[in-house]
DNA sequence: GCCTGTGAAGCTATTCACAGCT
DNA sequence: AGCTGTGAATAGCTTCACAGGC
């Protein structure tokens, strides 16, 4: 909402340069987090607190608002709002983003319940499914279409994001069906390594490392013990 | 840090330090990879190979092999079973792992469907819910319990890694009965950060981070573009 | 030639520590 | 006194580049 560019304002018109990934993802959290203290009726926060209940160091916290050029006060810390708009400023697309998901199976269905409630500007506007049982259902107000109709409904939404949950064998050929269709980014759940144009964003949720890891380090019998997790 | 490698083989039984989550994490993709190979009928990979398949370099490939305290042949390369078998030596637990899983709604049965079919070493051995309506039943195999009983069911199955797939509101509740029951290591799909004593190594799983990521990088008025994912 | 194994260099991310402010 | 903002230091991870081997 607040534009205030610090003091000697260089006309740096917008935010410095691209955040990283793992500074994005926290970015993502620390919304969250804020939205709770909300609730709370905090009107602001210190980097401590931030970071008390995000689980990193208040350095940390300092580091990734700086990122987005904004700024708190040293007596009052953090204005809640302020920050909350200062984020969405850079996650946010200007003029919303919508996602489709391929794989309406349990997975799909429950990343669909999830984004339902909440994301004003970020929804899943739309699921697919090869399964003609699953197909023109309506969950959680998402319609289901068939897979044959992907490129038509991505196109007219103007998608930009994917998410793949279809069973590993036909992860690559939906990956290159969203890919055509003109999506940008996405985030895939499939066991598999997708190949496409770099200009295409991929993240991985890939379950069977993560519990692979978990094992590991919950055996503990390597030194190391870390909460690591965000990317 | 190393201790002497040269060839003049000093019985080292066990292999080098720990891994780090990065390195433990691209080794589960390794295997996993290297099973396809296997299928394919592959003997034997180089670095260069794996690593394309896996999406990263060969430098890194050799490295986190070397982590392993595994040798290849400069002429063929590795050898597939050695190489996986060398993988399984510092991933799996010597007598077997084993896990459950707290939310058995629509995530939390894809993930026990996911790990049903797979994993000999690594299963999810029990299921648990407080919906009285879900509990009793066997879903690909793995029995559900009322979540009163999960000290018992844990304890007596030795379960070491604990799979939260609850609403966020139940998230922390249940990590403490988890690792009130002996659980070492938690995998967290509720989009909350869960406080548990710092023995107990947690992973988070956080979908809506990551698809505001990938929303994010699709957009790519930013500069860089990175498929990152792994942790 | 083309591989592996690896010291050394290069990057990136995080933390330290302190100036500056109120 | 206690906060933010940030240069500098550190730590961690990845890549380079080349020795050594067949």
């Amino acid at each position: 909402m607040d534009v205030a560019q610090p003091i000697a304002g260089r006309a740096e018109s917008s935010e410095a340069t691209s955040a990283s990934a793992r500074t994005v993802g926290r970015l993502s959290l620390y919304r969250r987090l804020l939205y709770g203290l909300i609730e709370a009726k905090a009107e602001n926060v210190y980097s401590h607190d931030l970071a008390r209940i995000a689980g990193v160091t208040a350095a940390q916290v300092r580091r990734d608002i700086m990122a987005l050029g904004h700024s708190g006060s040293p007596v009052y810390g953090y204005n809640v709002r302020d920050l909350i708009d200062a984020i969405g400023l850079v996650l946010d697309a200007e003029g919303g983003q919508c996602a489709a998901l391929v794989g309406v199976g349990n997975l799909g269905r429950a990343i669909i319940a999830y984004f339902a409630s909440r994301r004003p500007r970020l929804g899943i506007v739309a699921g697919f499914d090869s399964d003609p049982g699953k197909v023109d259902r309506v969950i959680h107000g998402c319609h289901c279409y068939p897979v044959a109709e992907l490129g038509r409904v991505v196109r007219e939404h103007g998608v930009g994001v994917g998410i793949v949950t279809v069973p590993a064998e036909q992860a690559q050929q939906v990956a290159e069906l969203l890919v055509a269709a003109g999506v940008r980014g996405l985030l895939n759940f499939a066991p598999v390594r997708l190949t496409v144009s770099p200009e295409v964003y991929v993240e991985d949720v890939d379950i069977t490392t993560s519990l692979e890891r978990v094992a590991y380090f919950a055996r503990g019998d390597a030194a190391t013990r870390r909460r690591d997790s965000r990317l």
